[in-house]
DNA sequence: ATAACACATGAGCATGTATTCATATAAAGA
DNA sequence: TCTTTATATGAATACATGCTCATGTGTTAT
């Protein structure tokens, strides 16, 4: 391969163009990116159904997540930060929830995938 | 706050244990985090959405990406072993398509998502 | 005012990961 | 057979990330 670029006859240039045209933009990619690396970890996927289930204050979620309450706050500033999270101080507590209903649905789809196989 | 348990008399112990009882198996978490992180990264984000328009040979992956082939080989590896991808050969080429149509939803429910801020 | 409590945050550390480089493998051609 | 081409893979490295620990901030109660 020369340059990144293969001398092999059959390689159907015209469908390389034709994908590169469909092609999503950088920042597209760059924010889905942002979501799904939300979403591919086993802490803020708990933390994230848990809030599918209820509203919950910090303190709850340190009962239902075995890691420290200073994890759960770094986790919640990450996911308040992409706005997969809203929350509501009431007092000293801070009761969060999610902020959007396609989390619901990226949920969903990604438990179908699994239960697909 | 006392053991990760707090004195705050309001705190809903039922609505706790309810949502405990409504979480996740561990096992279910790790394959949800597992298809996330796996399209929690630009490179792979991009392979599988042109794989979404094409079913495409290495080395037309290597034109479309501003990649090395090696770097493509890896991540295709991780697909292929997640089972997000499939493969077929053809001489010395082989030919790479999307394994699931799941995937195809999960990539629409993080553009809606996008789109809706 | 002072103490206790709920939560947030910065630093530091250990681990994970994405890339490149060099090289291996396998198919096709000369 | 020897070379070229397409892809795969191991090693090394640079960078990102998730946790704990220590501490800061803001609120409530005594």
């Amino acid at each position: 391969m020369v340059d990144g670029i293969c001398e092999i006859k059959s390689v159907d240039r015209q469908k390389v163009i034709r994908v590169k045209e469909e092609m999503l933009s950088y920042t597209d990619v760059q924010e889905l990116a942002n979501i799904y690396k939300a979403m591919g970890d086993e802490t803020r996927i708990t933390i994230l159904y848990a809030l599918s289930c209820a509203e919950l204050c910090v303190c709850e979620l340190t009962q239902l997540l075995d890691i420290s309450q200073s994890a759960i706050s770094h986790q919640l500033r990450l996911l308040r930060n992409l706005r997969l999270v809203k929350y509501r101080k009431e007092g000293k507590q801070v009761f969060y929830s999610l902020d959007d209903e396609h989390i619901l649905n990226l949920f969903s789809q990604g438990i179908a995938h699994i239960q697909h196989r």
